[in-house]
DNA sequence: GCCAACGTTGGC
DNA sequence: GCCAACGTTGGC
């Protein structure tokens, strides 16, 4: 019997571009995750994403930076449409559609945290010290999260705590 | 706006 | 296969 493990994640998100507020508007809650174009970042959800998976949603590049909200993987990972769409920013002339480069999951959102957690307080969060996302020069914007991360950024999120 | 860090590209 | 140049990310 194969059981799968529920795994952990956190994605990126500008909030200019797409705020947990925009993934809270779509229907049901459900959105494409498109537009991925590191090939970590594609790696890790094609190969380790499955439904069921958790995900901590974060807002980067904005006045304060920090994991905004939970969400699950709804849909493991299929061809991204925008590496074909001349019109988007995710077009790439070089995909095949025999074999597409780039790959896309569906996520739906679970809660907007009761209180946003900001990347200062992860910082200084004890058990945290090794998180991905606060490595160094990390980029990454797909990236996993420890169970025990997962655990304490989840309390940290909620407002009885 | 600055800039460090990093990934990708392309000449050789 | 090396590596310099370049573009992008993302915190500050």
């Amino acid at each position: 019997m194969n059981v799968a493990r529920l795994r952990y994640w956190l994605v990126k998100s500008e909030p200019d571009e797409y705020s947990i507020d925009d993934l809270a508007r779509e229907p049901g809650g459900v959105t494409c995750w498109d537009g991925i174009r590191n090939y970590q970042a594609r790696n890790f959800m094609r190969d380790e994403m499955a439904p069921g998976d958790r995900v901590l949603f974060y807002h980067s590049s904005c006045p304060e930076p920090g994991v905004a909200g939970a969400a699950e993987v709804a849909r493991a990972a299929y061809a991204d449409p925008t590496q074909f769409d001349p019109e988007s920013r995710g077009y790439d002339p070089r995909s095949d559609a025999g074999a597409p480069r780039w790959i896309a999951v569906d996520l739906r959102l679970s809660a907007r945290f009761q209180r946003f957690v900001p990347l200062a307080e992860l910082r200084r969060t004890a058990g945290l010290e090794k998180m991905t996302l606060l490595r160094r020069g990390n980029r990454l914007s797909v990236m996993p999260v420890s169970p025990s991360e997962w655990r304490i950024i989840e309390r940290l999120g909620s407002r009885a705590r």
